[in-house]
DNA sequence: CGGTAATCGAGACGGTACGTCATGTCTTACA
DNA sequence: TGTAAGACATGACGTACCGTCTCGATTACCG
């Protein structure tokens, strides 16, 4: 499988630097339409609703064409959804605290994942991620793993300043600020909003830092 | 939709009571059999596995038959997993303690969550939930709301006991128990152990108690 | 393969005769409307425009109820085919004389083929026979073997009241009586007129009959 | 439609005699190649499997370069085949006797029709004849006429020697020879064996002939 | 004990989408 | 200019399910 071909990051099969590529080249207004199609279906209607055919007549693009460069539309949904969220990569460098800088790498998520009907996509690709164990390598380091790494380099730098203890369990605590959130954008029995990712963030430092509760 | 069929509850449509029920009665044997094969195409093969003919076929049974009470299958899906998770619902009342007690509820969630390959198939139902509001509805009040009435209750006792403070925001405490859970169960980034539930457990608590660090 | 539905005789799978039929029955009105279509096409366009897509949407039928019953769209150009000839089935019995009756046996079918563009129908099928040995079986036995099998009567006859020799070599005639005739009608270098086959009549016949050229 | 490309008289399109070809000039080597590859495929498995891709793949040449001196697959196929018929084109040279020449006209083309499976493309390129005009003059003057034309000469030298009558059908006999053998060909009913042949042409000559039946 | 009524099995039906394949055109770089 | 490579639009292929439907057969109750 291979469903690298929407990345920025291209990096081609075998010879990656300046081969003289034969034959006709591929077109790269045929790739953006299948990438806006997909995205669009994808987000009105679900991923049920990208089939092949579709994505093909609303691209005006040929059936063959897309599977030429996605193997399942399930890729071809990551590739188009990463293509949205690249663009909003929020980072906002050190605050000068833990607490400052976990909101300002959760709040963007949030505002982000909320701003459309992503859950119903996130869901379907977690799906598929479970079905098939190649697919879930890609869409974790797509998606999942990215966010994490910032989240490490946030506590390993509030540990350098003695902030928190240095022998924290970093990957739990991840797991305590990603986890909720991502169960109220899946399962949708509370609302997901700003105050909540404060709270969360509040509580899981409460549990990290001796001697000190939750603030408000 | 109704999807209430294959639960014990079972509360028919109106007539509640004791109707005279003309007609050829219901064959047990066929629901069964339907919920059965079901069951066994859903954790062998995933949700996408359990086509109404595949069914049918394996239960020795008429497609009719299984859309006279299932509108669809993720209907009938849900039914069958709710079969499953239905017998195995331990609850261990109370130990005295609010981490015992948590513990208590966490962890058979787990073991049973690890048990089979159950992420794949609650994946698929969180996506259906997504698309499909109502059947959302029915998916929650089966499968998540009876756990976090659960916890809800032994929080209640603890702030009863003066264990926690009265004040505590009891809903967000519940996402950061289970949303971490669900999290690894669906991304599955990192292993649903034991330890990972006592974790998690004592870092909210450490974070809802004044003056007390998570310990071990 | 089974290529017989279209035709008189039935005979279906197993049990021949009066066998409960459970489930839904054959739409009969579907299986006319498919022969139709089908027969429109290749009369039309030949048998490559006989695309299961173009006759499923022309009869308003869907594909899979065609790949029901044919497995091929050979096959169901044969009964398409066949439906129209079987109806033009004109025997003329015996006018006295061997000349007599092979006209009367050879003049229906020259007009009947020359009547609209069968030759291009029957030069797929041919090919196709060639191609799929067991398709060829079913094409010579519906189509080829019973003219064969009516000349063969009129030679029996013919020899029966001293016309011709016994010896004669009835395999040969018959082939030079419809070998001429096919020649014509699928390489088209000549016009397949009646006259002409009043000639091969004539031509074939004195070449049988000793001491006897051709008349007028 | 250009398809006298690989026949040996060359005679290019325009410019015949010695124009200076700017740019590069055709690769002989691909052209034979290409018309090798469509032979083998076209004999072991029919002109539908002659896909230009196959052909292109099995030639080592782009399909492009196939396009480029054949419009269709159907033209390849008739080339490929006249190459390989173009190699045992009949001889024997006057016998003296009509007999002997037709026998000697024909028994090599039953000979050559009977090596190889050239029955089911002949049927092939008769079927694209009869849908194409175009495609069929070229097929009839490269594979029926040559043939009828050796016949007509073979039948008015007979005429001068006064071994048949000069109002001789010459037309309706060669039909009659040609019409029996591309039918046992074709429809493969009966072997088409030398004796076959012989049979042919002498019920034949006893229709022309007056007062003169078959011998054997 | 026969009539009414809902069930069940079997399976045909009109659809939609699948993923593959072949056609014929086009676009590049190399010879 | 010719050629190899290969991307492209088009459209048919044969398969798998979907959800609906029409049968005949079965099994209760109810009058």
């Amino acid at each position: 499988m291979q469903a690298g071909d929407g990345a920025p990051a291209a990096a081609d099969d075998e010879a990656t630097a300046d081969a003289p590529r034969r034959g006709r080249p591929r077109s790269e207004k045929a790739r953006l339409a299948i990438l806006e199609a997909a995205a669009e279906l994808l987000l009105a209607r679900g991923l049920s609703a990208v089939s092949m055919d579709a994505v093909a007549e609303r691209a005006g693009v040929s059936k063959a064409t897309i599977y030429r460069w996605w193997p399942t539309k399930e890729t071809l949904a990551l590739d188009a959804l990463y293509n949205e969220w690249a663009g909003v990569q929020p980072r906002t460098r050190s605050t000068g605290t833990l607490r400052g800088d976990l909101l300002g790498l959760l709040r963007p998520w949030v505002r982000l994942a909320g701003s459309r009907p992503y859950g119903r996509v996130i869901g379907a690709l977690v799906t598929e991620a479970q079905t098939d164990p190649e697919f879930g390598e890609i869409y974790r380091s797509r998606f999942v793993e990215p966010r994490r790494e910032q989240a490490r380099a946030i506590f390993a730098a509030a540990i350098e300043r003695d902030e928190i203890p240095a022998d924290t369990k970093v990957e739990v605590a991840i797991d305590m600020l990603y986890g909720p959130l991502y169960h109220r954008l899946l399962h949708g029995h509370a609302p997901l909003t700003e105050r909540f990712v404060r709270d969360v963030v509040d509580t899981t430092l409460g549990g990290i830092m001796p001697g000190q509760a939750a603030g408000t």
